[in-house]
DNA sequence: GTTCTAGAAC
DNA sequence: GTTCTAGAAC
């Protein structure tokens, strides 16, 4: 029980979101990724996330005995594994079997893609390196090039990992987030007739335990966006979110590594941005003012695409596909 | 990461 | 009186 309630929400009953052939720079191990045939409806996150803490409240402790020493103990020890829990997807043998569809999204030999449970806008997901990491000339491997410790978050794989080690993590990780572009993309255009924005980076300072990748439409409509701190986390021009292709470029080059994992550690007073819309930077009073302002920006990118779309037939210019 | 809640802002 | 934020607790 719990989890009988279907995630499909949308009018196509059962288009299967199939990740395309296209991922041309792909490695050939990413051309195994499975990819879930189950939900559509990518963009459903309150009824998932309804879905899943039904499903983690079941598997705890809830039906022992009410006692203040003892719920003290239960909920402190369920808090801190939170922490842990995308290192706990990211261990589990063959996720496909073993991680429902409202999680995963995709799984491939060396990634995953999970929905995340409080998503910050209409999409929203996590992608990350799995553990044993398996080198990429030999994706069946059972053996990991390397340790779970260094793939604890951006800062040791930059630090911890070879030069080549490091490498391979960004790369599969940066061709599962291709893909999972590729699949919201779909979705846009199916549930609302026109694509915009995805923006793809790191948190620099994460608050859950396992490198992870966040794939993000840059609406920022979504229930899990409550506070000041959520919504500077992911604008791309504050600096606390540092877009994949930035920690690319810092790979080739990694002359200044140690500086700039030092910038990183120092992120967290970005947070504390004054509160401004990250599409016109205007001023907002609060956390409600700015949801409203958000819906309007949607409304009429939407209606300015839509149109478009009826007069030349297309919604862009190749030029501007370049995120 | 979220939830809870006291006190500020309205 | 209600809404909202920010910090403590989990």
């Amino acid at each position: 029980m719990g989890n009988c309630m279907s995630p499909v929400n949308h009018s196509r009953p059962n288009s299967p979101v199939t990740a395309p052939a296209s991922a041309a720079l792909n490695e050939p191990t990413s051309s195994s990724a499975t990819n879930q045939t189950g939900p559509t409806g990518l963009g459903d996150p309150n009824q998932r996330r309804t879905d899943r803490k039904g499903k983690d409240r079941a598997s705890s402790t809830e039906d022992r005995p009410v006692g203040r020493l003892h719920s003290r103990k239960r909920s402190s020890m369920s808090g801190s594994s939170v922490l842990y829990n995308l290192r706990r997807y990211a261990t589990t043998p063959n996720p496909t079997a073993n991680l429902p569809p409202s999680l995963l999204l995709l799984s491939s030999p060396n990634a995953i893609a999970i929905f995340d449970a409080y998503p910050k806008a209409k999409y929203h997901f996590l992608v990350m390196p799995r553990h044993p990491f398996p080198p990429q000339s030999d994706p069946e491997s059972r053996s990991s090039i390397t340790s779970l410790e260094s793939l604890e978050d951006l800062k040791s794989v930059l630090m911890k990992c070879s030069r080549e080690v490091r490498e391979e993590v960004l790369t599969a990780m940066a061709n599962m987030a291709r893909e999972v572009e590729e699949m919201i993309r779909d979705e846009m255009l199916k549930t609302e007739g026109f694509e915009w924005k995805i923006d793809v980076g790191f948190h620099a300072i994460p608050s859950m335990k396992h490198i992870h990748l966040h794939v993000i439409s840059d609406d920022r409509i979504g229930s899990g966006l409550k506070k000041k701190h959520h919504h500077n986390s992911f604008r791309p021009d504050l600096g606390f979110f540092v877009p994949i292709m930035e920690v690319q470029r810092w790979i080739e080059d990694d002359s200044n590594m140690q500086e700039r994992v030092d910038a990183l550690s120092g992120a967290e007073r970005l947070l504390h941005t004054p509160l401004t819309c990250h599409k016109c930077d205007e001023f907002m009073a609060n956390m409600p003012k700015l949801k409203t302002h958000l819906e309007k920006h949607f409304k009429e990118e939407k209606e300015a695409a839509l149109k478009h779309i009826a007069k030349h037939g297309r919604q862009r210019s190749s030029d501007e596909e370049i995120f």
